[in-house]
DNA sequence: TATTGTTATACTCTATAACTATA
DNA sequence: TATAGTTATAGAGTATAACAATA
């Protein structure tokens, strides 16, 4: 009953049951879904997307501060901010108190973005959770979290 | 009652509760958690280790069928194959009877790299289950089946 | 001394597509 | 004409760390 080529990919690829492998999937398809509706409509990539979004919900705030609540890496915060106050979107004024910092915020343009993309971007999201039954996107969101945790657990934890 | 930094920043931020956005920090973390235990251990990046994975289970194969198999691109395929050969890894036959086609296996120091890095990779997936309820996995797993096929859709399909 | 933020390096991944050699 | 595989390019994400300015 078994099978030379891969018509029953699961049962010959153990691989391709791996959780992980699974969720990469997903993660690089959804990823994908994304960028294609965020180019077409706003020439953001997802990063500036997420930033713009951060940015625009906090009203006001600094690069550890993003960096901290949504863990993005600095380096990759600072560069694309760099783009983006460039660009228009993001104002960038220093801190009266702490000359190191600069208190980010949307422009007039950052927030015309950001509010004529957030429809769209929320009613993919609405479609995606449609896709699933309620109580599956509850244990699904509760998974996640459970996955999160576990993912910190290092095998040279000796 | 609201909140000046993100102390609460769940409720301040609502990307934080964007779907794709918990999936995607997921993703993140498990790839790192992967790929710290694959390069201490074999230093093997993910991808290669997924291929050595597909081409171990497949016995003999080619790059035609993994990319289909496991949806893989076939540039990304054919790059990475072509270190893992000169690694010492993987056997590329050409075939009599289409000269175009590599059959790929795994070299005797490529068999013995998936046999000691296997287990180690099982017992990790074997944690992250464990982490979860029983029929939590179950759900997950059919969830993320249906939102890797919501992620098809795309806003342009008039 | 520690923290904020910038910059550099290097590697990986992703997407696209031109290209060859075979079929 | 179509398919198998190679190669090139460019953009994006990730990890690490050196660094300057400031606290």
């Amino acid at each position: 009953m078994r099978d030379d080529n891969f018509s029953n990919a699961e049962d010959e690829l153990p691989l391709l049951q791996f959780l992980t492998y699974r969720i990469s999937r997903v993660h690089a398809k959804l990823n994908a879904q994304a960028s294609t509706l965020l180019s077409d409509h706003s020439g953001l990539t997802l990063s500036r997307w997420r930033i713009l979004a951060l940015v625009g919900a906090a009203g006001q705030t600094r690069l550890s501060d993003l960096a901290r609540a949504a863990a993005l890496d600095k380096g990759l915060l600072s560069r694309n901010l760099k783009v983006m106050v460039a660009d228009g979107l993001i104002d960038a004024q220093q801190d009266d108190i702490d000359q190191r910092v600069h208190l980010l915020s949307l422009t007039q343009a950052g927030r015309s973005l950001f509010e004529s993309t957030l429809p769209r971007m929320q009613e993919r999201q609405a479609k995606l959770r449609a896709s699933l039954a309620p109580d599956e996107l509850t244990t699904l969101y509760a998974a996640l979290e459970k996955l999160e945790a576990a993912a910190d657990w290092r095998g040279d934890s000796a």
